[in-house]
DNA sequence: CATTGTGAAAGGTTTCACAGCC
DNA sequence: GGCTGTGAAACCTTTCACAATG
């Protein structure tokens, strides 16, 4: 394996396209080593992750150079390599706000556990549910939510709750010190700039398809460009 | 031969990043057009939708011009082209697989309806999950697959099943003649090239959140270029 | 000698300034 | 006067070809 002394090997700057697909080589590269396989090849690698090799090799390059020219990748060592450029080998403390059929999803998802994400709290606004059993957790009280997050030393949070009470809900999270939120309400929110604000939108990418779908159908408009 | 420029108006090609920003329009117009707002300035809705207003000109001006100038942009009218522009006025009929928590969160989100899309069949392959009911809907048996897809004129659907099983379920659909996918499934699926296959993926945003965190958290690097 | 790592070109996106129009 | 629509510049991303190398 290559020396330790070579280029900060942690964090120069990733372009966010790059950033973006470095997440899916890092689940390939966990296929890989789930089946035994040890080494790969940067074609093989991008045939698993659904892109090309080019790109895959430059995406890498910007972390530095981990591969063997004439020989491929080491599974394991890429892997870590990615992970902790990635800051996945740090102590991440999610917290998800809204036990709804969302938010149970997200705590049972497993793919947060194996990335080290782990799940400490898990909040209602409803009465009823407070205090139920969801997996390993017990849901808290909306109520006591800077309390439960500094209990708990949550340093990320997921708002899987209803539009009308996202803003809310993020600016108290806000100001209890959290500042890497992920949203999954369907409404724009407003943070300050040192505050990380990530969004998922499940709607959107309907509609990007429904457009697709759409184009496909007539067949009147001259010559088709390549979708996606 | 490059000639017949027939400039209709519905579909031209609209950029990959315009496309996705111009749902977000459409979540901002809904909810001027709700708050009773006739007429908003294109600096008042990039605004509301989070991006800068040229961007948003920018992005406009690849539908057509639906603006006046001096003035700004009727609610309605904006709300209604940007709809038709991306195919939101078709009958878009949609199939979710899978009822777990995921699934049965995906089949009340309300954000679905509100675009025009409809729910139509819901799958779920535990015996013991066919035939309940999730809000208005009955859970179908996976192995009726094609016969509900058929009957139900199913012509979208959205994979949140298990990992292990997707390839499987999307090339049943795919046989089935459907060509637009949305999958919340952990996995690079392969389709043939006439499908759409668009993918969301939860863990990937938490990842990217912990780069970014991660940066913040060492300010031992150089100079920072700010984040996002 | 197969395969990586990377400059340089091509293609796409965002920003900007201002012409055009109500 | 005020705001939209858009060409042109700046910036970012992808592709490509090939030099570098174990």
């Amino acid at each position: 394996m290559p020396g330790l002394h070579r280029v900060e090997d942690a964090a120069r700057h990733i372009p966010p396209a790059s950033l973006a697909r470095l997440t899916i080589y890092l689940r390939a590269l966990n296929s890989l080593l789930a089946e035994g396989i040890e080494r790969v090849s940067s074609e093989e690698l991008a045939d698993a992750a659904g892109v090309n090799s080019p790109k895959l090799r430059k995406d890498l390059s910007y972390l530095g150079s981990y591969g063997t020219r004439g020989v491929g990748y080491d599974v394991q060592y890429l892997n870590r390599q990615i992970s902790a450029a990635l800051g996945l080998t740090l102590d991440w403390r999610v917290a998800i706000l809204g036990a709804g059929n969302l938010g149970r999803a997200l705590a049972g998802y497993s793919g947060f556990a194996s990335r080290g994400f782990e799940i400490v709290a898990l909040f209602d606004a409803d009465q009823l549910v407070v205090g139920s059993e969801v997996g390993y957790l017990r849901v808290s009280a909306v109520d006591d939510l800077e309390a439960v997050l500094g209990r708990t030393r949550t340093n990320m949070a997921v708002l899987a709750v209803p539009a009308a009470v996202a803003q809310e809900l993020c600016d108290r999270l806000v100001a209890a010190g959290i500042s890497s939120i992920l949203s999954f309400a369907p409404v724009v929110l407003q943070v300050p700039p040192h505050v990380q604000l990530r969004k998922v939108d499940m709607s959107t990418e309907l509609e990007i398809l429904a457009y697709h779908a759409q184009r496909a159908q007539e067949p009147d408009l001259g010559p088709i460009s390549r979708a996606q």
